[in-house]
DNA sequence: TTGAAAGCGCTACCAC
DNA sequence: GTGGTAGCGCTTTCAA
């Protein structure tokens, strides 16, 4: 492991010069910038990054931390996050909470000693993020959700109008018995979800039974159970509108035991599309969140807050960004109009007894 | 931010006291322990760990190098490296090469700049974990496919046994006509998986027309094109293994746009298993890579790396671990046997009764 | 324009 | 047992 004297004696210079060659300092002689990159070539020499960091008091790393890398939604996230950080020379540390709190903590902890410049966080619903001595080790950007009552920066989808939008698209389908299977309450796209759906609901005087309004918690075992509830009612609703992509999956699931077709029987709205949306039989109606923007963006506005602190310490003066997102609704096969499948299920029902 | 000097001055003792707790010297007092211990929690105090790696020449930290962060395969191998990981006093930095192999080659160099401990890495098709030089710098463990002819730690599925033993069960159905996908001849896990194939094929006496070997990549695309160049053979084949996800979501497309059913008029077996298998229509019958366990197997192997790497260097002279785990054929319904397809095709059938 | 030297926060050696 | 201190590899001031 070569370092800075090795090239400097090689090249014949002081550590000062090859320093000054290592960080494009224009007041270096041509000549000596082009001895000293040939000593560096000649003994594969890479600075050392840890020695650097601990003199200029910057690693150049962020670190990420988020609810669970299996998640499709996540790993979109990230790629964006890892592209950005990429190109502006910063790397990432990957932190998986696995949605538990204290696992956050721990994260939280651990990036702090190792003195990360700054922070992502996927917040857990009793998220550290809300205690101002984690704001005062490194500046954080929420995305996805925030908890309730959170001011700071974040980024996510504007979940009220996407959830507004996308019962409305089941509204205008003619749909009047709308079940939704919601995400924690307690976290801002739970609950914004929830509220954008009551709003469109409200406006066309459709009602919502308290049955129909099932609580899940955006795992998939949540939205199986769900979905069993909702469509063993006595009179199931004719259309469903599940808050996340892994409940969706229960959703079907649920459906696929009871023998309940979508759309025929129940039209299906779900939350997140996923490359894998339009292969499902039928074909995902979706709200598509714009994912990879979120981690480009996400990790932009860390960057920026980076470079506002670079002086200044932690300035708390400075102005908090929120930026939401639009999101997309795709409407492909699950969802259709409610009148036709009366027609249909009749056809099933026949079909059913013939087999 | 405070430094170990703050704490010894508040505690009332000598830094190297500090450092002595911080490090569970047994040698320092409990009293002592107890009142640095004070002293840490009231200033929230966070040892430096970069000051720390400086001084150790040890920054426990791993670099991963994968292929795309998007691909269910891989998000589950992260898992399982990120937890054997974290529970091991390490972290992990993300990166993703995109398969792109000059990017592979720019993290590498990025990650030895960083000093970290050791490496994992999904190598691209021309890989820079060939060269001497790269495995000069840090241990490398190699996940899921190694170039042809490499000699290095690697941990990955055993592909050849996987393929055979999904087409014996093909065979078994009663299929003679069958077709594949591959991926990249150049990795191993293409060309294993095309040889495990073959190795059935050969021991049944079933031919493999030219026609019915697609040379794919990997990536979604090709599988939705080589699916469409299979299926419009004059005599198309009964069956179709794709050697992995992505390729086996293109070949679903394809099958679509041609309304060709699965598995009445053609057999699918799909190479990787996925959270979303089993929702598919006809849910897929698939070879189930053991991906959480590759992750933290590997992570496993590095740690022993490097734990004996500790004192000597980069030491030439341990023995290469090469590992590779068993994979489990999931049957499901989009492989059936070819005879209940086609009552007119007389041989099939008399085999079918034969079985 | 170049070089000598101090010092980032920590560990580990050595003296007491 | 405890403390003083050199030094990890780098950057940066200051003097030449």
């Amino acid at each position: 492991m070569y370092t800075i004297r090795d090239i400097a004696r090689l090249a014949a210079v002081s550590v000062a010069t090859v320093s000054g060659v290592l960080n494009n300092k224009p007041t270096v002689k041509p000549a000596l910038v082009d001895r000293v990159k040939k000593a560096m070539d000649a003994l594969d020499y890479h600075p050392d990054q840890v020695a650097r960091s601990l003199r200029v008091r910057r690693t150049c790393t962020v670190g990420m931390v988020i609810a669970d890398v299996t998640n499709p939604f996540f790993t979109d996230v990230i790629r964006g996050v890892e592209k950005e950080a990429q190109s502006n020379g910063y790397s990432v540390i990957l932190c998986d909470s696995n949605e538990d709190p204290t696992l956050e903590r721990n994260y939280l902890s651990m990036l702090f000693s190792r003195r990360v410049d700054g922070v992502l966080l996927v917040p857990t619903s009793s998220t550290s993020a809300q205690e101002s001595r984690i704001h005062k080790r490194f500046p954080i950007v929420l995305i996805d959700r925030v908890p309730l009552g959170f001011t700071g920066d974040a980024i996510m989808t504007d979940n009220f109008s996407a959830a507004y939008d996308g019962t409305r698209h089941l509204i205008d389908l003619g749909h009047r018995q709308i079940g939704i299977i919601t995400g924690h309450l307690n976290l801002s796209n739970g609950l914004d979800r929830l509220e954008g759906f009551r709003k469109a609901l409200q406006e066309e005087n459709v009602a919502l039974p308290d049955k129909y309004l099932q609580q899940g918690d955006f795992q998939l075992e949540s939205g199986y159970r769900c979905g069993l509830k909702l469509m063993q009612l006595p009179i199931p609703p004719t259309a469903i509108f599940s808050c996340n992509n892994k409940m969706t999956l229960g959703l079907m699931r649920a459906l696929g035991e009871l023998h309940v077709h979508c759309p025929e029987a129940v039209s299906i709205l779900g939350f997140d599309d996923f490359e894998w949306s339009a292969y499902f039989t039928p074909r995902l109606t979706t709200i598509a969140q714009p994912t990879y923007e979120m981690g480009r963006q996400a990790m932009q506005i860390l960057l920026r807050k980076l470079q506002s602190t670079k002086n200044d310490g932690l300035s708390e003066g400075s102005r908090v960004t929120v930026v939401k997102l639009k999101a997309e609704l795709r409407v492909r096969d699950s969802t259709t109009s409610p009148a036709t499948r009366r027609d249909m299920q009749k056809e099933n029902a026949a079909i059913e007894i013939i087999n």
